[in-house]
RNA sequence: GCCGGAAUGGCGGAACCGGUAGACGCAGCGGACUCAAAAUCCGCCGGUGGUGACACCAUGAGAGUUCGAGUCUCUCUUCCGGCACCA
């Protein structure tokens, strides 16, 4: 880690960016977690961290947790093992009580994109709809199903229960049926990501359990659904097939019965085929259903609303797609989580003196677990509370954690008493944040909570949002390669690949250069240290220079759009740049003229503008095109004058901040003041 | 599957409020210079027809609104980002 930040470091210094060093900080560094730590251990005592069982991949080989991004056909990446669902004790941090203020503050946040304030608002998820239960008895014992439901005016038509395989009513039916059980057991072997969740083929099986329906009383069969998920709402689900598409399908398969419930005009309700206006909210009205019969939406919403209410067995909520952050990682290199399980006291939080809980930095993963785990002189430890033996905790934070925060420690260099000072009470929020679009919602969203966190702490007042103003750059996209040796990938550089390609530049084949042997193409995509199909700043800077490096990367299309990386306009970026600089020869020994060409003066004037208005707009690409169009016009002119001098000072001053290097050295060649170098 | 984007020549992209589509660059082609090549310079460069002026077609596909649509509306296709343990 120490040595890529050196390496990352020397070239963001070649590269010419103005960055203040003495603010540099790493977040590896126990200086910088151990604020991760202290923070922690206050949300602990607020309520605002707790532990809780959560579900994670698990590789039955390794005897190892594995992210999502390391299972790959439901196989774990490095053993091809079938992954299995685990579930295991987490620490989670409460965002879901920001919930409301993280949806609400989007609309106070004019210098966000359009684009990301809507993710956010879709991520969070408010919904209004009803909290409904329906009782049932197990062993003489009465309870109540809950479920949530946003079309509580369907209620007439319920004609099934779905719960999640980790529900209680699922596990007490499992352990009488045997079809139950091995339902439940393939269920556990499924996927943890909710993208492949939402599309498995939707099966279930019954329970043989039945419950009440709240207002007719009707007996409704308990299905176990391998759809229903247990981490949102209650883990229980009721099913309207005549007005839910999903219930639909799930009702056609299991022969269970449709019933029509809701009505749009005269439209002939088909129960073989579903139609979207069955799910119409806007104009259906209740029919088949008693006494709410000709209600509409709203109305019928209300009145089955207040009908459960009396017989509690109901009531309006609020409901939210956002679930807690689980930040337990079973994983070495990360900040420690700053509790102690001890036999008597149970979960104690580290005192503030014993701080920080250091990692030990010389520990070697062999990919099989976490190290800590099976380090005693890390986890064997005293209770801070009674003082017994006691054990640590060995599971580490997520790192999204490390980066909610640290640019509000980068405006406190040197604070070692605090996590922040007085001066990021002065300099936060961030004027300007820049980053992908790939963090439109969770570090971005994190961010946001973690600032009203440490702003409810006291530590930064009145300061509710991190960043004022959002730009998010577009991906760089690449091709990628990878040789398939045995279901193991390993990934090729596209630097280190030949490539056959057709007429219209679609590939044939593909080889690794340096021995022959055959890759796969994998397609155009994100430039990441997984796929290792990035492009090494310092390889650009070692054959074109730094200057070349940045005009490209802001003349290659709008910082806003994703790009695809093109060796061949890198070239043409350095080409440009040489022009620049044979010009400027050819400019510094010409004798002054006289007879000024008005054509030329009224054109570099013509492109100055547009590309000030093209600064403002942040359309940095036409800055540089208009660089070209100056150049070209002061380049077919055979004399030089005050003109072709002022157009080619207005032509360094707009490279200035894009070719630092060349300009500089221009300036003080051709002798110009420094007025001329200050970018516009 | 769900949420958010994108699609314009051989390629990256330009077109600001709905008003001349293809700025600028790359690649390509032709020419100048050169013994030759590189570099540099000049010219051409969406398609079809025409010697030419020019005409017609063309902004992923299909409809719609409008005097006028790359731009607005609807449907669809493909690609990209995210989907909570890549960060």
């Amino acid at each position: 880690t120490y040595d890529n930040i050196a390496y990352m470091k020397a070239q963001l210094k070649s590269l010419g960016f103005a960055l203040d060093w003495e603010r540099e900080l790493a977040t590896c560094r126990p200086e910088y977690y151990r604020w991760n730590q202290w923070l922690f251990t206050r949300l602990f005592s607020k309520g605002l961290a707790y532990k809780k069982t959560g579900i994670v991949n698990w590789d039955p080989v390794d005897q190892t947790v594995l992210a999502n991004e390391q299972v790959i056909e439901r196989r774990g990446w490095r053993t091809g093992a079938l992954v299995e669902k685990r579930e295991i004790p987490m620490y989670f941090l409460r965002i879901t009580a920001y919930a409301e203020e993280l949806l609400s503050a989007l609309d106070e946040l004019p210098g966000w994109p359009e684009q990301v304030k809507l993710m956010q608002k879709n991520w969070i998820g408010r919904s209004e709809g009803v909290r409904i239960g329906f009782p049932y008895e197990l062993n003489a014992r009465q309870s109540v199903l809950w479920v949530f439901t946003t079309r509580a005016d369907t209620l007439m038509g319920a004609t099934f229960m779905a719960v999640a395989a980790e529900h209680p009513i699922a596990a007490f039916a499992a352990e009488r049926n045997p079809e139950v059980r091995a339902f439940v057991e393939e269920c556990k072997r499924g996927a943890v990501m909710e993208a492949e969740l939402a599309q498995i083929e939707k099966k279930g099986v019954a329970t043989g359990l039945f419950v009440s329906h709240p207002l007719s009383g009707e007996k409704i069969p308990v299905w176990v659904g391998n759809y229903v998920l247990m981490g949102y709402g209650e883990g229980a689900v009721m099913g309207v097939p005549a007005h839910d598409e999903r219930d639909f399908a799930f009702a056609l398969r299991y022969g269970l019965p449709i019933k029509q419930v809701i009505a749009v005009g005269d439209a002939a309700f088909d129960a073989r085929h579903w139609q979207p206006w069955y799910e119409d909210k806007e104009h259906g009205r209740c029919v088949n259903s008693g006494k709410y019969d000709a209600l509409a939406y709203q109305a019928a919403v209300d009145a089955i609303a207040a009908d459960l209410q009396a017989k509690q067995l109901g009531e309006k909520q609020v409901q939210w797609r956002l679930r807690d952050w689980g930040i337990s990682r079973q994983r070495y290199w990360g900040c420690p989580i700053p509790i102690v399980h001890c036999p008597a006291c149970g979960d104690v939080p580290v005192p503030d003196e014993a701080l920080p809980v250091k990692l030990p930095e010389h520990l070697v993963p062999d990919g099989t677990g976490n190290p800590l785990a099976r380090m005693p002189q890390f986890y064997e430890t005293s209770c801070p509370s009674c003082g017994k033996p006691a054990k640590r905790e060995t599971d580490t934070m997520d790192t999204f954690v490390d980066s909610s925060w640290y640019f509000a420690r980068f405006c406190c260099p040197g604070q070692d008493q605090a996590m922040v000072d007085e001066r990021a009470r002065y300099w936060m929020p961030v004027d300007q944040y820049i980053g992908g679009i790939e963090h439109a919602i969770l570090h971005l969203l994190y961010s946001r909570f973690f600032q009203r966190v440490m702003r409810d702490e006291g530590l930064m007042p009145g300061v509710s949002e991190p960043f004022t103003n959002l730009l998010t750059q577009g991906m760089v996209l690449a091709e990628s390669y990878y040789t398939d040796a045995g279901g193991r990938r390993e990934w090729v550089n596209p630097a280190d690949v030949t490539v056959e390609r057709d007429a219209k530049g679609k590939i044939l084949s593909a080889k690794r250069t340096a021995d022959g042997v055959p890759v796969v193409y994998d397609g155009i995509g994100t430039m990441s240290k997984s796929k290792n199909n990035g492009v090494d700043p310092q390889d650009l800077i070692d054959k074109y220079g730094a200057d070349t490096a940045r005009f490209y990367t802001m003349f290659a299309s709008p910082p806003t759009n994703t790009l695809e990386w093109s060796d061949e306009s890198v070239d043409g970026s350095y080409r440009f740049l040489r022009k620049v600089w044979d010009f400027s020869a050819r400019f510094s020994r010409a004798r002054p003229a006289a007879g000024a060409d008005r054509k030329v003066r009224y054109q570099i004037h013509l492109e100055l503008s547009k590309a000030n208005d093209d600064i403002e707009r942040q359309k940095f690409n036409t800055v540089a095109s208009a660089c070209m169009k100056i150049l070209n016009a002061l380049d077919r002119l055979d004399e030089w004058d005050d003109t072709s001098r002022e157009g080619l000072s207005i032509l360094l001053r707009l490279l200035s901040p894009i070719a630092p290097h060349l300009t500089h050295h221009l300036w003080r060649a051709l002798g110009f003041g420094e007025d001329v170098m200050r970018a516009p």
